[in-house]
DNA sequence: TGCTGATTTGGCGGTTTTGCCAAATAGCTG
DNA sequence: CAGCTATTTGGCAAAACCGCCAAATCAGCA
């Protein structure tokens, strides 16, 4: 893989890493629906606000989602919609794959 | 976030993780054309083979992609297939932000 | 069984990520 | 400006991740 190529696989790979944590996942979850602020992040999440914060800034740089000052709060939203799709689609796969999984072990198990 | 929620979101994010990573993109874009054994991928990243086995390893436990042993070979091929689909999309979506900023920088440096 | 090729596993140093605390910054109100 | 609320930043220790080497497995074959 030479140079070039290398680079351009390290910014998709931003994308993946930046939702590669279930807080940061929660907290897209949460952007599906409506946008939000820091304090209600925080308390979905239930860790402390500065690392919500660095989550936030984590899932900002790649572009997951979009920020907005408004009076002295700062509004959060996805602005890579195209994750919502994505989601649904692991979700199911997750649980395709959880139901063959238990298929195998109850084959396995009675015969 | 409750143990149960918790454990639901680690599941998701064990798929983010595995594909949080230029050489495991760089194989899974390969196996989106057509399955590959082990020797065929690790020429392809450039790694040691054991290195490249782990990455398969990684992406086989999160669901990404399948395994199968014909003879002394080991072939890999994708198993979540919608993530052809969100890689088109997070290309697009990376592409849309980058002529955005540039467009930013142009409109300041001009003005 | 012994040999060879294909792949995985164990383990170690080095880098990156995480989460908390404390301190800094920014907007609002009196 | 002082004080309060909302949020980010700096920094540190713990945990997770990465890549290489060496050793272990596993299948096919003489």
């Amino acid at each position: 893989m030479d140079a070039k190529t290398l680079a351009l696989y390290e910014a998709r790979a931003q994308v993946f890493k930046a939702l590669a944590h279930p807080s940061r996942l929660l907290i897209v979850d949460e952007l599906m629906r409506s946008e939000r602020c820091v304090r209600d992040l925080t308390a979905l999440v239930g860790s402390d606000m500065s690392t919500v914060s660095k989550h936030l800034s984590v899932l900002r740089a790649a572009g997951v989602v979009q920020d907005e000052r408004r009076g002295s709060q700062i509004w959060y939203r996805l602005r890579m919609k195209c994750v919502t799709k994505f989601f649904v689609c692991v979700e199911s796969e997750l649980q395709k794959q959880a139901s063959e999984q238990w298929d195998l072990v109850h084959a396995g198990t009675t015969r």
